[in-house]
RNA sequence: CGGGGCGUAGCGCAGCCUGGUAGCGCACCUGGUUCGGGACCAGGGAGUCGGAGGUUCAAAUCCUCUCGCCCCGACCA
């Protein structure tokens, strides 16, 4: 492709909406445009990128033995009804009304229609197992939309389900994705870790997140530094503490004038005492009742063990309104002593001794407060994991903190949907049995801005060969016809020897295209000028070398070979010890 | 949905408090000089000031309503 001839835009100034680095780098590079709250133009860039993606993750299903297909994007109401997903997804799906009235919506993920096709389409464990996906435009009305790419409210994604006769042929089923999702990843050139997770909603049993490492990440996960374990930490536990009492004097209960003191950081600066000798309490309302979680100083509640061990769906941190109706203090005043009312304690805070918490009075706190003696409550794990937690799979490991981006998900749904919309089979033995099923998402668009993410630096975008638009930048200098036609000729020899080109032959001075090149982030660069044309070479750099004075000087006349060779290396199959994952158990 | 903020030229912003001729940078067009890391000079085109209503002799500016968007919290590929 001619630069002269292309449609990118790129641009100086970071768009005023963009908060993080791959948001900024797509539009600045002219590879996005945003439209709506969450809805992107991909420019001609952008979508080549896109396919780069598709095409990988396309290829690696279709290596696992997937099937693809495509379902619609818009759907009746009649199967999410079925399901009784048209009233729990809520305010998510984007719903329609056609011109008869009739109830339709976007889909925002497609285990209904798909076990529509298999109870019409399966019918014999001789018709397992099957491994059906698309790749397909998904629509979802986040609360809120963000990050460019990273969220949107209409993105890329591929779906995929498996239908099994057996539980055991399910789990099979979701190994191989597995696998086929290590492959796919690592052929990005991305760093993840394969994590434990919430199931959520779906109602599945065994799952597992695939989070691409990045600072900017959404979910927080914890991974073993000595052994496979990693979990989010949503579901990480932690192994509890040995119960090792310290063998401190037990201290006389006291109530301290603590004026103004309501964080944990303004309690122990005032009080002289690490985090960990504080117990914070929350209060929680859990189906209209409101519960104190407590946990220590230097830990945080994880919300979904706590909502767990309330028996509830969810939990939602109270209000100041029923803080001060619950202990009679301000917020920042609370804790176990003398409340009224269901009390969680969480393990490490349990053990504790003499420690210093609210005392349910505005501007007081008390100190050498002890489980047993001061107070009782039930005695649970409710707290999220943290870096230097003892790892709770294997006896020497600590744990350590991750930001992470949801890349893919996958797991065994069993036989949820299948029970619920008769997509039975018949086994050897004539019984029918419901198709246990399985699925598994990949956030295509989502991967285009993950990738930036982990592969950029302040001058621009550093793409992997497999994802980048083009494969080779070749950044003529001047309107020499030496020049002019040196480029030609490698332009059209890499071409036919299968490598794509960005030729800059624009008539711009060279430092507009030396910095447009580094802002588009095509992994090598190929130099053309006078100076070193006249000696015969080219000039080759990577995009991950900075220092523009470590080109290397190429013959003219093997540049084409030495660069096309170059590139396919790159794209060739990265071997398997490179691989930068963990497998939890 | 709760809290905070923003809508002014294609993009990034100032002007609003204290009403009176709509401005700056980038980008764009013309001419010239430049030409290996986002050049310079001169000239030029381009804006229903998000929308509706109101106050006023006069509204980008004040008031009311409304739409859209962004950021911080509860959801997820």
């Amino acid at each position: 492709m001619l630069f002269s001839r292309a449609l990118i835009p790129t641009v100086k100034e970071a768009p005023s909406d963009a908060n993080n680095v791959s948001h900024t780098l797509l539009v600045r590079g002219g590879y996005i445009r945003r439209v709506g709250a969450g809805m992107y133009d991909f420019l001609p860039l952008g979508l080549r990128v896109l396919k780069k993606v598709e095409g990988i993750v396309r290829e690696e299903m279709d290596r696992a033995g997937a099937l693809e297909i495509l379902m619609p994007a818009l759907l009746p109401a009649d199967y999410f009804k079925e399901s009784g997903r048209w009233d729990r997804f809520g305010d998510t799906l984007f719903r329609v009304t056609d011109r008869k009235g009739a109830d339709l919506h976007l889909g925002p993920t497609h285990e209904e229609i798909v076990t529509d096709i298999a109870r019409r389409e399966i019918r014999s464990y001789r018709d397992m197992p099957r491994n059906l996906y698309q790749i397909q435009t998904k629509f979802r009305d986040e609360p809120r939309p963000r990050g460019g790419l990273l969220r949107g409210r209409e993105f890329m994604m591929k779906d995929a389900y498996s239908f099994d006769a057996t539980e055991e042929g399910a789990k099979k089923s979701y190994d191989d994705m597995r696998a086929a999702y290590m492959r796919t990843f690592d052929r990005m050139g991305l760093t993840y870790r394969l994590v434990a997770a919430d199931s959520g909603a779906m109602g599945g049993s065994t799952s597992a997140e695939f989070q691409i490492l990045a600072d900017s990440g959404e979910d927080a996960i914890v991974a073993c530094d000595s052994c496979e374990y990693a979990a989010n930490v949503e579901v990480a536990t932690v192994k509890a503490p040995p119960a090792a009492a310290s063998g401190a004097a037990p201290a006389a209960l006291t109530k301290v004038h603590t004026p103004k003191a309501k964080t944990i950081e303004e309690i122990t600066a005032f009080l002289k005492l690490p985090a960990s000798q504080m117990l914070k309490s929350l209060l929680y309302v859990a189906k209209d009742q409101v519960v104190m979680a407590v946990v220590r100083g230097d830990h945080d509640v994880n919300e979904i063990r706590l909502a767990r061990a309330l028996g509830v769906d969810e939990v939602f941190l109270a209000s100041d309104a029923d803080v001060t109706k619950a202990t009679g203090a301000d917020v920042g005043f609370a804790g176990p002593v003398g409340f009224k009312g269901r009390l969680l304690v969480d393990r490490a805070a349990a053990a504790v001794e003499n420690a210093a918490t609210g005392a349910n009075a505005s501007d007081h706190h008390y100190t050498g407060v002890s489980r047993g003696r001061d107070y009782e409550g039930e005695v649970v794990d409710i707290r999220l994991a943290t870096t230097g937690d003892l790892c709770p799979a294997c006896d020497k490991g600590k744990l350590k903190s991750y930001r992470g981006i949801e890349g893919g998900h996958i797991f065994i749904l069993g036989t949820h949907y299948s029970a619920q919309m008769g997509a039975t089979y018949l086994d050897e033995a004539q019984q029918k049995k419901p198709i246990v099923m399985g699925c598994y998402g990949i956030g295509v668009s989502r991967l285009v801005a993950t990738a930036i993410e982990q592969h950029h630096d302040e001058n621009g975008i550093m793409w992997p060969m497999s994802l980048a638009p083009y494969h080779v930048h070749i950044v003529t200098v001047g309107q020499d016809e030496a020049v002019i036609g040196a480029a030609k000729s490698l332009y059209h020899g890499l071409w036919s020897d299968g490598v794509e080109v960005l030729w800059d032959d624009r008539d711009e001075r060279p430092g507009v295209k030396f910095k447009d090149a580094d802002l588009l982030g095509i992994p090598l660069r190929v130099t053309i000028g006078a100076k070193s044309l006249a000696g015969g070479h080219v000039e080759l750099k990577p995009r991950s070398e900075r220092d523009p004075k470590k080109a290397e000087l190429v013959p003219v006349g093997e540049a084409t070979e030495r660069v096309a060779r170059m590139v396919h290396e790159a794209l060739a199959p990265a071997p398997r010890a490179s691989r930068t994952s963990v497998l939890p158990g």
